[in-house]
DNA sequence: GGTGGCTACTTACCGATGGAGAGTTGCCAG
DNA sequence: CTGGCAACTCTCCATCGGTAAGTAGCCACC
């Protein structure tokens, strides 16, 4: 009784603040740990292997950046191509729909870099007024 | 005895791609899934109480939006204001370094506004090849 | 022809984290 | 002295993330 099929448009009717809304689970995964630091070394560096990907965001076990990559993959994010070569070579690279993430994504790493230094500052703070205070 | 971890230099040498870099924590704290949606309703309807803010991020858990609440205030981003009045009244509000964060976290959800449906598609695209070839 | 090596995963184990919900504190009305 | 409100705080349990070892397919080397 709803005319759903126009979904394509606007930002239609989802409210992250809505329990059990996608798209909160899409803000949490997108917003996840590995997925900024994944989405932008391939918006930087292009299309990258697996060994690379995991040479460069050091401190990435396989694990999770198996799981980080199909998560990706299947949100339409990350394309995976394998070549059926000796031995097999795995390329990933973003899809058109992941290129429009790396706007908001470079903000938010933008951001952090630029008020570390206050952040820190912060903690400095409440750490002293804590031990003051007991 | 004071192990302050004093980070001199200047905000140009942190890099989230590296671990143990302090960056990465902060860009894991704001990317924090109650973090964005918590930030967004202060930074939306302004000052409000706690159970204000629980109602109206259906589905936290007063658990975390303490401890959520905790933490952006240590790291600086949210003011927290205790009345002596009985009962109690708590308010919470963004800090201005809290309002530096609207803008790229604005970005974030609407993007995910923006595109749901196409994650959505994309998501039963990939099931439906995971069926054929699975 | 058996061994080792390469790449890209999987799997097993375990401590840390998140969710559900009951308990706590302080104070005042009844 | 019991009940109720606001803002936590604590406990139990399931899921998640990290570590490290194992797997599969194929080929070069001995």
């Amino acid at each position: 009784m709803t005319t759903v099929e126009t979904v394509t448009d606007a930002t239609s009717s989802w409210d992250p603040y809505e329990r059990g809304c996608p798209s909160r689970d899409l803000l949490d995964r997108i917003g996840d740990k590995w997925s900024i630091l994944v989405l932008g070394e391939l918006g930087e560096h292009g299309t990258s292997r697996f060994t690379e990907l995991r040479k460069r965001l050091s401190g990435i076990s396989e694990k999770m950046l198996t799981q980080t990559l199909r998560a990706l993959e299947r949100d339409g994010l990350v394309l995976r191509t394998v070549h059926a070569e000796v031995p097999v070579r795995v390329e990933y690279e973003l899809t058109p729909l992941g290129h429009t993430l790396r706007g908001p994504l470079r903000g938010l790493t933008e951001w952090s870099l630029r008020h570390m230094a206050e952040v820190l500052a912060a903690r400095e703070a409440y750490n002293a007024r804590a031990e003051q205070t007991g």
